[in-house]
RNA sequence: GCGAGAAUGGCGGAAUUGGUAGACGCGCUAGAUUUAGGAUCUAGUGUUUCACGACGUGGGGGUUCAAGUCCCCCUUCUCGCACCA
């Protein structure tokens, strides 16, 4: 538990996590976030940000968007401590920066005015009025504003000066509000020769410029213009001048280190996970509040504690639970006075952090999971969820994971191996659907109307998984025409009174326009496999068309052959249409559900046609086509085509020039 | 500003490793069937041209026998981050 500035929401009137705040405002209700000093609890997520990052090089299916969404969320980065000393005082400034090898260059000190380091600043009292007023100012603006760049950035001269611990120069300490009080140290180093920022602060309050860099490759030198590490080189920086960025910046940490006023460390964006809400749904907090023996947690025999069933969930600003007298009134379970329980809940994110591991072991009364049963299910091999997702669930859902891990609970640290976005789908107006906005609506009428399987046909084939769906009821009348005309009557190209079941036929034992028909079935369920393994439901669907139309004209074919086709076109629907499908299955005699039987498998011996229609090219232009055994050799191919009469017509009073002839695939002629 | 992704008919969208662009569906056109409407079936449907053909995957260049696909530049859109020192 910590005191600290949080996000509240106060349409909500509830705090909010960092990642629950979507461009200032609540990403629930979009009211704009306010800030507020508050004692609330946390979870140590930032204990794990090392491993948050490193570990995300271990999920290879994972797609490299959220890898990289969540490794700028995290935001890791390496640089140096240095302490500036302030003056006639007996503490120092520490600041944190990327760029040691500049530090020839502060000719200032800028402090984030909400900064303790502010606050410590012994200055005068006509000083302390204007640095309050210009506080106070700074936090009513909305970090939109505030971290604006191109508004202007303004200060307050504090009076007071440090010394910079390598140059021995002295420099004046400001407080300035493009200075974040919660990255880093909550002060930087201003210098304006190598970032633009301190520039722009050094231009407007009229503060010195110093070159400390120049380039290594020539190129032209600007003030403000970032000099990277790698083209760096330091010039007028005392006895560090002359060396490579990348040089400066070990031999100065390794200075600072033995001088103890500074050393090298590295930051990180992501700050603690704060996980207090004053609101109803969500699991309590287990801690008691005891004024003898402080916080008590509750022991682990009553856990877990229960929500008491109350009338008025609404947010008055404190939680629902605090005027609950029954519940939040307890005896402290270590001395046995009267305490309170901690009425605030959890962010729901914790629970679906683990939610997941409770499938494992339903039916436990005395722990959340078993340790085996949770290994042996888990992790998750694929887990679908949207990219909206990305900086809250899905790290906090790592996070927990790992947590569980190191507690020995589980010998996992990842939670899903294999992570998919589904795209997400809007109503007609555009606006997405989302349980939290409550608009889910359309896809449960239509599901009344037109049944739940048209619903979901429709939904598939609209568009890739992985894509935006703007729905659209346009959108059901073709697969609606599907379900009903073509696939509610396979049993009627069903032969019920052929009993052999096989699936698998040689093609010795066929005819020849029977082995083409099995090889089309064959190619049609190897796409459906393939694309059904990536989730592309839109063209298994396509393909499942095809193979329709395939079955019904295929009239005089042999009835094992047709039944087989028949059923493989069931089956590979059955996820699709679960219902329609399961009745289709029972229609055609089968007792067992459709889904205790097997995914049909593909024939790799009849993916090859006899017979392939290939595409003539004069000059890479298509002049003709011809049958053709998918292995011909170039001559037959060659004779082929000067058979067809458009072929013959471009290639008269031309010399050939070479002939392209890729097998199977495309035979060109150039001609000149 | 930085990072990621996308752009294909009237529309949603297909196209292994570069190899007939537009699968499948919607819409549209014509025909069949029907007392009529709806439904169903058949054929057609990128643009342009009488035709041969020409042109065509956001725009411009390039590589190649061959480019939606590979390379360079540009435009637009979507998403994420946004003074992170």
């Amino acid at each position: 538990m910590k005191e600290g500035l949080v996000n509240w929401c106060p349409d909500c009137m509830t705090v909010l996590a960092n990642e629950q705040v979507v461009s200032c405002c609540c990403e629930r209700c979009d009211s704009e976030v306010e800030k507020k000093e508050l004692k609330q609890w946390y979870f140590k997520i930032t204990d794990y940000a090392d491993r948050l990052v490193d570990d995300l090089d271990k999920l290879p299916g994972w797609p490299d968007s959220v890898k990289t969404i969540q490794r700028e969320w995290i935001g890791r980065s390496y640089g140096a401590e240095a302490r500036f000393q302030v003056e006639e005082a007996d503490w120092s400034i520490p600041v944190y920066t990327t760029r040691l090898d500049t530090i020839y260059g502060v000719t200032f000190i800028a402090i984030a005015p909400e900064s303790k380091l502010a606050e410590r600043l012994n200055v005068s009292d006509e000083k302390r009025t204007e640095i309050d007023a210009y506080k106070s100012a700074a936090m009513l603006k909305n970090d939109i504003d505030r971290g604006n760049d191109t508004v202007e950035k303004t200060g307050v001269f504090s009076g007071l000066y440090a010394t910079n611990p390598f140059s021995g120069a002295r420099v004046p300490i400001w407080i300035a509000d493009y200075v974040l009080a919660q990255y880093g140290t909550g002060a930087v180093m201003g210098v304006p020769f190598n970032d633009m920022r301190d520039k722009a602060f050094a231009e407007k309050y009229d503060l010195p410029i110093q070159q400390i860099l120049t380039t290594a490759d020539g190129s032209e030198v600007k003030e403000g213009e970032v000099i990277s590490i790698a083209n760096g080189v330091t010039v007028n920086s005392g006895r560090f001048s002359d060396m490579s960025s990348k040089e400066a910046i070990d031999s100065m940490a390794a200075f600072a280190e033995e001088g103890k006023f500074g050393k090298k460390t590295k930051q990180f964006k992501l700050h603690d996970w704060l996980i207090s809400r004053q609101r109803y749904w969500g699991t309590p907090i287990p801690i008691i509040h005891c004024d003898k023996c402080g916080q008590v947690p509750v022991p682990e025999s009553s856990l877990p504690i229960e929500l008491p069933i109350i009338s008025d969930y609404l947010p008055k600003g404190r939680s629902p639970l605090a005027d609950v007298d029954e519940f939040i009134n307890v005896k402290c379970p270590t001395c046995g006075g009267d305490a309170k329980r901690d009425a605030d809940t959890m962010d729901t994110f914790v629970c679906s952090s683990w939610y997941h591991l409770r499938y494992a072991d339903p039916n436990n009364g005395s722990a959340p999971f078993e340790t085996d049963k949770a290994n042996s299910w888990l992790p998750v091999d694929k887990y679908i969820g949207g990219i909206t997702h990305a900086t809250g669930h899905l790290l906090y859902f790592r996070f927990i994971t790992k947590f569980l891990h190191d507690l020995k609970l589980i010998d996992f640290e990842e939670p899903a191996k294999e992570l998919f976005n589904h795209g997400m789908v809007s109503d007609s107006s555009g606006q997405v659907m989302s349980k939290s906005r409550g608009n889910v609506v359309s896809p449960i009428e239509l599901m009344e109307q037109r049944g739940v399987d048209v619903t979901r046909l429709a939904m598939y084939f609209t568009a890739p998984s992985d894509k935006e769906v703007l729905w659209s009821d346009a959108a059901l009348v073709g697969v609606e025409k599907f379900l009903l005309n073509k696939v509610i009557g396979l049993p009627a190209l069903y032969d019920a009174s052929c009993s052999d079941l096989k699936s698998h036929f040689k093609q010795a034992d066929l005819s020849s326009a029977d082995w083409d028909f099995y090889t089309v079935l064959n190619q049609q369920l190897k796409r459906i496999t393939d694309d059904s393994e990536k989730l592309q439901f839109n063209t298994v669907i396509a393909a499942s068309m095809e193979l329709s139309r395939e079955i019904e004209r295929a009239t005089d074919i042999t009835p094992a052959l047709r039944n087989y086709s028949v059923r493989v076109l069931i089956q590979v629907l059955a996820p699709l249409i679960p219902h329609v499908a399961e009745e289709i299955w029972q229609t055609l005699g089968f007792k067992e559900s459709i889904f205790k039987s097997q995914w049909p498998k593909v024939d790799d011996s009849a993916l090859v046609s006899q017979t392939i229609t290939m595409a003539v090219q004069i000059n890479g232009k298509v002049r003709g086509q011809i049958d053709i055994a998918p292995d011909a050799d170039s001559a037959t191919a060659l004779s082929a085509a000067k058979a067809s009469e458009s072929v013959v017509r471009h290639l008269d009073g031309k010399t050939v020039v070479k002939e392209i002839y890729i097998p199977g695939k495309i035979l060109n002629i150039v001609v000149k």
